[in-house]
DNA sequence: AGCCCTCGTGAAAAGCGCGTCAAGAATGCG
DNA sequence: CGCATTCTTGACGCGCTTTTCACGAGGGCT
């Protein structure tokens, strides 16, 4: 399902929105300011971010580049300014979209369908992966041994695996693994690396010592060689 | 260059626009119904379409409808009707945007720039360049021998090489390779080069003694030679 | 020709990153 | 409210990477 975040300090914009989004099947968690957006995002990723530049708190733009500069989530802007500065720098600082209130609920339902669409094609149906004796459904997040039964991964095991997966043969950088999966602020934490590296060993290699499919990188990173 | 397709059936809209975006670096060409749109866009594809709506042989989203039935091609909606309707029905059809006319051309060029910032990253040229008798890959950050094996890079390896390969064929000073690698404060540090050019060359070169692609320049620097 | 500077090479010392074990804190579930 | 899972944090040894030192060869300059 998609998940949308609203980002509006008028509580009854974000309780109309609420309403009109999980009408149309979307997953919607709301901020009333600038800071608990950009903490909302960190910690649970949404797949577009709906946000009002009125903000009590930053200043709308400040919000925009505080999530691009980890993210690449599409961001719909709502404002009440029309100005053609307004909304120059805030297409300019990474907004995808610009919408002047007043307006339709329709045109925004629109606009989220437009740039959603965009998305989808990203994500090419990847659908079985090996690695030793196991094979990884990222679709139905899945991982399934030779012999037929399952393997559990924690959320954070997950999140760390697809993302190796979903870059095959890439070197994925320490930075980015950190950033992708615990949130910008976690770059140093390069011992949660090691901690889930060697899990995810233990339950997909053949022989977690001498991995042969998560491959570390001594200095750099990690890669998943298929 | 981005190469934008601007469709107006209004002379001096179209002449405005051709300008400006000109000016701006882009190559434009121009179509003024939408059958010459669609045939224009058929013989040589855009990277964007800026599309009015109001034309006189066919209905905007017809238009819309007929590029999308064989490009993603991004579409920059122009229009005078500010109706919700409209918009929705265009953006539902493939647009990717709608801007009401009147519009500031800095906001036609702001979106302009966000659906086209969107794009670039799914072109990111690979350069495979060749060393010796080894492949090296920069966006995946891999050596490859000819015979299938991987050659393993050290970071401090992989700095100086990437240094060097993403300038081919150009002097690339001491000063600056050390500044680079090191950081500021190793300028003097001219043994480390020798060093890690001497590693370098033995995984890389044919013939270490004798560096074909990996030059000294004496007094100067060093050089990748393609 | 002799000198000096720079480059290539080898080898040893120092430092750091990685894998691993272990235990406490937080979270979710019944 | 108690239990189990998951996440966070700390510590340690080993191996590889980096740093440092030393020496010989080659080329340019006076």
């Amino acid at each position: 399902m998609t998940r949308i975040l609203v980002v509006d300090d008028e509580p009854q914009i974000l309780r109309a929105l609420r309403i009109n989004l999980r009408a149309r099947g979307y997953d919607v968690e709301v901020a009333d300011s600038g800071a608990a957006a950009l903490k909302a995002a960190a910690s649970h990723p949404p797949d577009l971010v709906v946000l009002d530049l009125g903000l009590p708190d930053l200043d709308g733009t400040e919000v925009i580049r505080g999530l691009r500069g980890w993210t690449t989530v599409p961001i719909i802007v709502l404002s009440g300014r029309a100005g053609s500065e307004d909304k120059v720098a805030a297409l300019d600082a990474g907004a995808d979209d610009y919408v002047t209130k007043p307006f339709g609920v329709d045109e925004l339902l629109a606009r989220i369908r437009a740039v959603t669409r965009r998305l989808a094609p990203a994500t090419p149906a990847v659908p079985a992966l090996r690695v030793g004796r196991n094979t990884v459904d990222l679709a139905d997040r899945t991982v399934t041994r030779d012999d037929g039964t399952e393997v559990r991964l924690t959320p954070t095991q997950w999140a760390m695996l697809e993302k190796l997966l979903r870059n095959p043969g890439k070197l994925v950088s320490q930075r980015q693994l950190l950033r992708d999966v615990w949130g910008p602020g976690y770059e140093q934490e390069t011992n949660y690396l090691r901690q889930y590296m060697a899990q995810l060993r233990r339950r997909l290699e053949d022989d977690p010592a001498r991995p042969r499919h998560l491959i570390t990188e001594p200095g750099m990173g990690y890669r998943y060689r298929p």
